[in-house]
DNA sequence: CTCGGAACAT
DNA sequence: ATGTTCCGAG
């Protein structure tokens, strides 16, 4: 089917860092889902070459902006080989993290989201970030400010948390930028955020590191129902602040060069530990090159970063496969001559679904131009030229050598956004992620989850058991942070069924199963 | 623009 | 499970 796409293609051509494929399928055969949207976004996120296609928004953390919309998904559909790819079906994929709380849209800015760090794990890039050498590209989350917040449900029925929070996002919850207050109420129908779901019992696991650091967190903490420990993902410990490149991230290992060298992770211990995930992209240097470079090293380093969100995250199971011990995938794959796709011809079949919406007519218009040669009636295939342009590509690897160079930076010209070194500058308050406590030992950064589905030895005790699971589907789904703090009502509309909304909404449900 | 239901695809 | 493709509604 793909033909015209085996390969994992890069954005833009030639230019970034790539995978092999093998590296994109977390899971081998079943579902193996290539690329993921978020990690694509991140992906554009972290270069520099798209500033001008989408970048993060400065002074919200996790936020960007697509300025390009159209750019954007061009180079999606590309990635996915869907030529047909537009932002409107790119927004609705983005759409459909709000519910899984990867995602959720700024409102009244258009084209701007944010992410919901806490849910994610970059699998693909155990690189980055890590080092805390530093190497920052440009695109580094902006740093919280006060504005700046997710939405973390409250341990229980009252959260401590926010309260014992320091100020960062008490302060934002009230506000919030300024306009989501007023009109988000609009329809929304089920709010009810308070469930907390995944992330706040994500992040509530913190346990043990923060055992000690308990008490930073304001001591509040006593009446956790479920999770006995909850913590306040505070960096108590001056030492383990977050590099500083990036305000969430927590190079526990300060000047270790190398990736992880965690011994695994702890989570495979069992202990409860959270690592701080760090959103600032920062390419490692291992990207700077136009492919990728896989060393055995390297590889082990990925496979275990791999290990560590995946147990660490509930992210999804699969995201990586249960390695027994890691086995390196064959390295052999080392790097296509993409290049080639430029000219290739893509061959992708008119959207085969909805048989009932008769696309007859409709299906030669997307290509009417282009398909004079097509026999009288055309194969219902559509034919079309995988070049567009790219530009970009090659002079990226010298980019971001140059960058590391550099180092702060200061990005040429341009960016709307102050940018500056200050991005990276943590705030004077520890850049206290909620759900981001770091753990000693490990650099990736991670977060301790439930999903206790690959843990080796961990047993699903009903209590820490995926909350989610536990859950109701439907609170569950439809929560935002996002909105205002009064925002959530229960909504009582009708539009609480789910009838139909099926699978995708479940899917929110957890990774369980 | 943005949302989200539906149906379908992988 | 995660999109993709359409589409009506606001």
């Amino acid at each position: 089917m793909k033909a015209g796409c085996s390969i994992v293609e890069k954005p833009e051509g030639g230019g970034g860092y790539q995978f092999p494929d093998w590296a994109y399928k977390t899971e081998s055969s079943p579902g193996s889902r290539q690329i993921q949207l978020w990690h694509f976004i991140l992906e554009l996120l972290q270069k520099e070459e798209f500033r001008h296609v989408i970048a993060w928004q400065q002074g919200e953390y996790g936020e960007f902006v697509i300025k390009d919309p159209d750019e954007v998904a061009r180079l999606w559909g590309r990635r996915k080989c869907k030529p047909q790819m537009n932002y409107d079906k790119l927004s609705r994929a983005l759409r459909y993290y709000y519910n899984k709380r990867i995602l959720h849209k700024t409102k009244g800015k258009r084209f701007t989201y944010k992410f919901n760090f806490s849910k994610l794990v970059m699998p693909n890039y155990p690189f980055i970030n890590i080092r805390s050498s530093g190497v920052v590209p440009q695109s580094a989350p902006p740093v919280p400010t006060a504005s700046s917040r997710f939405h973390f449900p409250p341990l229980d029925a009252h959260s401590p948390t926010s309260d014992m929070q320091p100020g960062r996002f008490s302060a934002s919850s009230l506000t919030t930028s300024g306009q989501e207050s007023l009109s988000d109420g609009t329809d929304r129908k089920a709010e009810l955020s308070e469930l907390e779901d995944g992330s706040a019992a994500d992040w509530r696991r913190g346990v043990d590191l923060m055992s000690s650091r308990n008490a930073v967190g304001g001591g509040g903490m006593g009446h956790q129902k479920r999770k006995p420990d909850i913590m306040l993902p505070l960096f108590t410990r001056p030492g383990m602040y977050p590099d500083p490149h990036s305000p969430f991230a927590v190079s526990p290992v300060p000047g270790r060069g190398g990736v992880l060298n965690v011994p695994i992770s702890p989570a495979l211990s069992l202990t409860p530990t959270l690592f701080s995930y760090s959103p600032s992209p920062g390419l490692s240097p291992f990207t700077s090159s136009s492919c990728f470079s896989f060393n055995p090293e390297e590889m082990k380093h990925y496979l275990h970063s791999q290990a560590c969100s995946v147990f660490n995250y509930h992210l999804s199971p699969r995201t990586f496969p249960r390695y027994p011990g890691l086995m390196v995938p064959p390295l052999q794959c080392k790097m296509h001559p993409e290049e080639s796709a430029q000219f290739s011809i893509k061959l992708q079949p008119p959207p085969a679904g909805r048989r009932n919406r008769e696309r007859v007519e409709s299906s030669e218009e997307s290509a009417p131009v282009s398909a004079p040669t097509a026999a009288p009636v055309p194969p219902r295939i559509k034919v079309e030229l995988a070049s567009e342009k790219d530009p970009e590509s090659l002079r990226q690897s010298v980019r971001e050598k140059e960058e590391l160079a550099q180092e702060e930076g200061t990005v040429p010209g341009r960016t709307t956004e102050e940018g500056k070194g200050t991005i990276f500058a943590r705030p004077a308050t520890p850049p206290v992620w909620p759900s981001v406590p770091s753990s000693a030992p490990s650099e990736e950064p991670l977060e301790v989850t439930e999903d206790g589905e690959d843990r080796p030895g961990r047993e699903p005790s009903a209590s820490e058991k995926k909350e989610d699971a536990v859950m109701p589907p439907k609170l569950r789904l439809k929560r935002r942070w996002n909105d205002g703090p009064e925002a959530r009502e229960l909504s009582k509309n009708g539009k609480f069924l789910w009838n139909g909304s099926g699978p995708r909404g479940l899917a929110a449900a957890a990774a369980d199963a």
